[in-house]
DNA sequence: AGCTCTTCCTGAAAGC
DNA sequence: TGCTTTCAGGAAGAGC
């Protein structure tokens, strides 16, 4: 699943490759994920790309403008992997995999081609104006936001910490597997309630969070199931995950058993010990649980699906 | 305000 | 073996 690390990863590749291209052409398989399929085919041929950068979980290709492009021509094409995504450059004679369902033929012989199995990815091109709002919407990023502005976004807030994290504009580029892996760093269950938690250990987890996020880019980010770079390229990061996608096995700081359980509608591994449940303030019942059992306090509520 | 549920989609894995 | 069911999840929207 494509989260911070894996864009900026792919996004890192395709600097090498597309600054200065021209797209020539565009071919489109399946088409529901693009927000304007016509416009896409209409105003993209011709046009140069300047920049390649990220906005969040956002791939945002620079168009540059020239003499043959209408001034109100949209020059901002915006990729987003969803869970499934792939947007590597090959050459064009290069069979595309199943799936392969939009091809920018470059003037150099290559085509940008976008895969997407399942389809939750989007692509839009964007006016400038609409970039910036774009911006607004969405919180600061998670590698860069400052310790202030990180205590801010989240003092007072009643949401569970784990909501919180993966709410894009709140912070942008945090998904499911490094919002559980940065918890687990920082020490913090993923259902506490941000209001509930301590200056420092907010700080605590705004380090874990740029740590986790450094590491994983480090290593080219995580590949899961689908992931890899913009030269098909798997990620490395997976082999460092301390939670994620280890229910029933030990933590790795104290040896006790992950688990799994449902937060804010996601699945969130959390080690019981290093990270230790909110105490629910369940309505006055103090009188009737005298807190010297640990284990069954421990238990969290939980809902039978 | 914030939670849960639903929708989109496919393939892998589990269940029968 | 082969079918059906369940699950995974980013984001948005509905309803509570």
């Amino acid at each position: 699943m494509p989260e911070l690390p894996e864009v900026e990863t792919v996004v890192r590749g395709l600097r090498t490759a597309l600054p200065g291209r021209c797209i020539v052409s565009v071919r489109l398989g399946k088409t529901d994920f693009i927000d304007d399929p016509v416009a896409l085919g209409e105003s993209l041929p011709g046009r140069r790309i300047a920049a390649v950068e990220r906005i969040g979980k956002f791939i945002h290709l620079q168009l540059a403008s020239n003499d043959s492009v209408s001034a109100d021509a949209p020059s901002h094409l915006m990729v987003h992997l969803g869970m499934t995504g792939r947007l590597v450059v090959r050459a064009a004679g290069e069979p595309a995999p199943p799936h392969t369902h939009v091809y920018f033929q470059l003037d150099d012989g290559r085509e940008l081609r976008y895969t997407d199995i399942r389809r939750f990815g989007q692509m839009l091109l964007l006016h400038d104006a609409k970039i910036a709002q774009l911006r607004e919407r969405l919180g600061e990023d998670a590698l860069t936001i400052s310790a202030e502005e990180f205590q801010r976004r989240l003092a007072g807030r009643r949401a569970r910490i784990k909501a919180l994290l993966l709410d894009q504009s709140v912070l942008r580029g945090v998904g499911n597997i490094y919002a559980d892996e940065s918890l687990w760093r920082a020490r913090l269950h993923p259902a506490r309630l941000a209001a509930k938690l301590s200056k420092k250990e907010i700080d605590r987890l705004r380090q874990a969070v740029q740590r986790v996020l450094g590491d994983a880019i480090r290593l080219r980010g995580s590949s899961i199931s689908d992931f890899v770079d913009s030269d098909g390229q798997p990620g490395g990061y997976q082999k460092w995950h301390r939670v994620y996608a280890r229910e029933d096995q030990p933590c790795y700081r104290c040896h006790a058993i992950i688990h799994r359980v449902i937060v804010a509608g996601r699945s969130s591994h959390f080690c019981p010990r290093c990270q230790p449940p909110p105490r629910t303030p369940r309505k006055r019942r103090a009188r009737r649980t005298p807190r010297s059992r640990r284990a069954s306090s421990q238990k969290r509520p939980r809902r039978t699906t």
